[in-house]
DNA sequence: CGAATGCAAAGTGTATACACTTGAGCATAC
DNA sequence: GTATGCTCAAGTGTATACACTTTGCATTCG
């Protein structure tokens, strides 16, 4: 039981969330659905987490929080509940909420969970692309290649991401392309958290190839290709103990 | 803008509910992990929903539920958001909680999702499965039937469905085994909505021949049988406009 | 001088209070 | 008789209050 981890729970003061437009929703409405004050400020916070403003441990408070927003601590506790469901943040029984700090052992399975849905995805898409889903594609990858050329950081993460999510809407089906999000999601903090070395150019690069052989149809090269860019990513994660294991950390530096 | 629904928003009191053990967390204590107060309400709702003891549609008031466990209408909503999150109820800002009624779209797209994925499963297990866990499933299996057996609805219902759980928990995946749960018991809502008609025998036999397919590492087969197993439920559906499509249910009966 | 104990501040967990929205029933006008 | 508007009860959305847990820090004892 690591109890004394500066390092890791790190104290940063949290300004880095800023609330986005602030849309007042006085008085008694809304709850669940978009543009809710709750789903706001899940919202900043999320991004804030995938823009590295906010790095893995540090310690979310709630009063800290509804005081940066300008709401009470109930409609925080539900933003910090459903981000806790996303596995962005972890909730300690009366101790508070953390940003996530995922372990090797996740990172494998949540990539292993990837190849498995995103290798299927691609496979039936060959089957069922049209002329015209191929030349959205084809726009996402123009935009990601003007997003990585004015080196827009977060554009360039935000797109990369949603290619695969782009991919799964184009079968049609929503419950699937919401479930990668959720997947992608926690890859954003994954990456961060284990400082992929994974450059932009290449995933976009490994994107192009992938919608190559898309557009030709070719059911094997579509699939080895999306297989074989999923382990590049995960393989130029730096999964071999990094910051959270502190028992690795910490050991007193030998070489 | 329908809002004479009575045979959809079913006004049936709910004491179908009913807490679970009753362990009474006084003061402040415990908020996310399990066996918290929350957790405990959004379980007996989630069964009770799974069990058929609240139909699609039926509202879920807070005070109401408040009243059945004791507990403040704060704690409620916590449960409530939860079980929003997972597709089983949904929030209507601020006219309340009813339990979910799927649409037909999204049954397709739920069952679509299964298939690419749990097809993918057996796939990976078929190379990695070993003769422990082709006797986990046997095991499993003898439960399925004997709960089959003695009739036990709830029981062999859940039985059922945690057969495809323990499939994917046995590549080593839990974030899969999580994801695949949720989808389950968003399938165990549709099929119960659209009043399955599939007998829980053949679900059972067919469960059976995965398991042959996977002890003889024979992938084909046992995709294939794994797809049509998929395929057979959702068939037996009666997808063709049924309760909550109203539109189509109350249109003059013109055949 | 170090370790254990007790205390106080900070922060979470739950309950309650109050503001506002919704929708149904009733009265009124046409 | 039907349609329109009003009023009020029911119920959600948010803020606040209070109880309890945790934890840093000072005090005390060995």
């Amino acid at each position: 039981m690591q109890h004394t981890t500066p390092l890791v729970r790190s104290r940063a003061k949290l300004k880095a969330i800023r609330p986005g437009p602030a849309r007042r929703a006085a008085g008694g409405a809304n709850a669940d659905a978009l543009a809710t004050s709750t789903h706001r400020i899940a919202e900043s916070i999320t991004t804030a987490i995938i823009e590295r403003r906010l790095m893995p441990g540090t310690k979310l408070a709630e009063a800290q929080i509804g005081e940066i927003f300008k709401v009470s601590r109930t409609v925080v506790r539900q933003a910090l509940n459903q981000l806790s469901r996303q596995h962005l943040i972890t909730l300690e029984p009366a101790r508070g909420a953390f940003v996530a700090q995922p372990s090797v052992e996740e990172a494998r399975q949540v990539f292993e969970a990837r190849k498995l849905i995103e290798a299927a995805m691609v496979r039936e898409l060959c089957s069922s692309i049209t002329a015209a889903q191929v030349g959205d594609l084809r726009r996402h990858l123009r935009d990601e290649t003007e997003a990585v050329a004015r080196t827009d950081v977060a554009g360039r993460t935000r797109l990369l991401a949603d290619f695969h999510v782009v991919l799964a809407r184009q079968l049609g089906n929503e419950v699937l392309a919401q479930l990668l999000a959720d997947l992608l999601s926690r890859c954003s903090l994954i990456a961060l958290m284990y400082q992929s070395s994974h450059s932009a150019e290449h995933s976009q690069a490994e994107h192009v190839s992938i919608v190559d052989a898309l557009e030709r149809r070719d059911t094997r090269a579509a699939i080895r290709l999306m297989t074989s860019h999923l382990e590049h990513v995960e393989r130029n994660l730096s999964l071999h103990a990094r910051v959270g294991d502190l028992s690795q950390a910490l050991r007193p530096e030998s070489p």
